[in-house]
DNA sequence: AACCGAAACGAAAATATCTTTCATGAGTGA
DNA sequence: TCACTCATGAAAGATATTTTCGTTTCGGTT
């Protein structure tokens, strides 16, 4: 590896930023062994802390090898241990001036309702942004290429992914384009078997393992059509059959507060993101489909205006 | 220089802030030798470019030798190189961050991708905290009393807010409450009419004026059922037929970011609260019943961990 | 102008740090 | 139980940083 490239500032390889280096540990400890584990809780802990130490001291200050600490570096995206030892600073130095350290509690059962209320948005603020902070812009630029040009689009999602699924449907039929997000597995499976080359489908799971929306966009990769995945498991059995990969960020959950409920405002960032984004692209279009919905839509409504 | 002391943790000597920096440049710069100031300039000039560059490579860029650059951090207030690398690396980032105050501004037609994602992040970033600050809790206690004790509760909302009557609906199913949330305006009306006292309707509009959406809560208001109405218009037709009325915060849209998507994130967070809020009350029931869903649905997955 | 001394400077050796390789053992499924 | 995979750390190998030391430069003095 050489590090010279960086000298000319030019386009720098995305190397995560600091700042989503928390949630990056969050999304990624499932699939780290225990070893691995144990360095990146220590670095999402102390980054002020562990940016001062050496391979050799935080190999020893979690117990563990330098070995396993370069590994955990990689994983998190990092060429080595120097590079994260570099993004550990920025991310204490940001921590110093200023921003909360974003501690919160859970949601308790005797929580008053203003505290639930509090709590939900700041929670859900923080998911919104860790997922800006993590998303990776060139993954994001080639799903909207592909759905932009697609000649039609599938989306599937079971749950409440599933509501996630049609919304970006609703919303890509908004600017004109063809889409559809079967609701039934089966239906799915079906429907992917028509996509080929050209086409779109795009796969929405939290976990990345569920059977159900695996299966379709597997079809989909098959035949040969251009296959994205959002899920909050980057490595999961789902991004075998993705061509491109967008992640959405997992905050911690409790009993009263589902994970269903952070992944799902983190997918609807990705998917309004992808919206605007092929708005974007296909602004000459879309433009005139946006205005022409709304048209059709007011009649629906009351009056114009206030009531 | 050993640089084994940092390990402990303990007492970190003074080393400059990052902040620091670029004043401490200019101070020094009339004691500094020809050479070293070319170094110096070079920091003070662009702290993120050279925190990527070993000593060598700053050595390079400045014409110098790596002892110059050593000289130099040391002058600097560092230990070595190393440390005046961190620092820079810091600085960098605390100037990333400092600069973000151009998301202010609408979101352009041909806004780079990353910006998209930024600006997407703080509106609804904005939108929720609005929100939050925007409920009342006493209507929200009083709504999700309601729903608590509800014998059935049905669910209305169009387009967008379909989904997030849907989203609702898949909760208060997962504590064990009975909830329909109708896709179709013919069967709202017709579930409309089956409901009664102690029964709950709620209904989501944006405008507040979606006849489809109005109807069949002014059904439920006459059958004597209690009405909620989660609306961004807190004084609009729906509210007519609404015990309790929700109000969802209202920003700019444009005609790139239509209004569906901030009330969509506002409505997403008002009926979080009212789930949390359910759940909360009915939590001896709500606590078995959603740990019993996870079960049912864990088979779905693949394995439970890494694939 | 020539000389001297002090300081600046860089090449290269010495050291510290990071990365890779490889052998070992723990855990897993047949 | 056995074969197998994978996680893990020790140590070798590669880089980066620091130190050493000799050369060069510069200002002043004779």
């Amino acid at each position: 590896m050489k590090e010279t490239f960086a000298g000319s500032g030019g386009t720098r390889a995305s190397l995560p930023a600091p700042a989503a280096l928390a949630a990056k540990v969050r999304t990624l400890a499932p699939s780290m062994t225990r070893s691995m584990q144990r360095v990146a809780e220590a670095v999402a802990d102390d980054p002020a802390g562990c940016a001062a130490l050496t391979v050799t001291g935080l190999a020893e200050l979690t117990g563990t090898s330098e070995a396993t600490v370069v590994r955990t570096a990689r994983l998190l995206g990092y060429p080595g241990y120097r590079d994260l030892r570099l993004a550990l600073a920025g991310l204490a130095a940001q921590q110093q001036s200023g921003r909360a350290p974003a501690i919160t509690t859970d949601i308790a059962v005797d929580d008053p309702i203003a505290d639930v209320v509090a709590k939900l948005a700041y929670d859900e603020q923080q998911t919104l942004a860790d997922t800006a902070a993590g998303l990776d812009t060139v993954q994001l630029g080639a799903a909207v290429a592909a759905l932009a040009t697609a000649r039609r689009t599938d989306v599937y999602g079971i749950g409440a992914s599933g509501l996630v699924a049609q919304d970006l449907t609703q919303k890509l039929l908004r600017i004109g384009l063809i889409a559809h997000a079967p609701s039934d597995p089966h239906l799915a499976v079906t429907n992917a078997v028509q996509l080929r080359a050209g086409d779109v489908a795009l796969a929405i799971t939290h976990s990345g393992s569920t059977g159900d929306v695996i299966e379709p966009l597997r079809v989909a990769f098959e035949r040969g059509a251009t296959t994205v995945a959002i899920t909050g498991r980057p490595d999961s059995p789902v991004t075998q059959y993705a061509d491109h990969v967008l992640t959405t960020s997992t905050s911690r959950e409790s009993e009263l507060r589902p994970a269903a409920m952070s992944s799902r405002t983190s997918q609807l960032l990705v998917v309004d993101c992808l919206f605007v984004g092929v708005a974007q692209r296909t602004y000459e279009s879309a433009a005139p489909a946006l205005a022409a919905s709304y048209e059709a839509l007011a009649h629906r409504h009351g009056s114009r205006g206030r009531p």
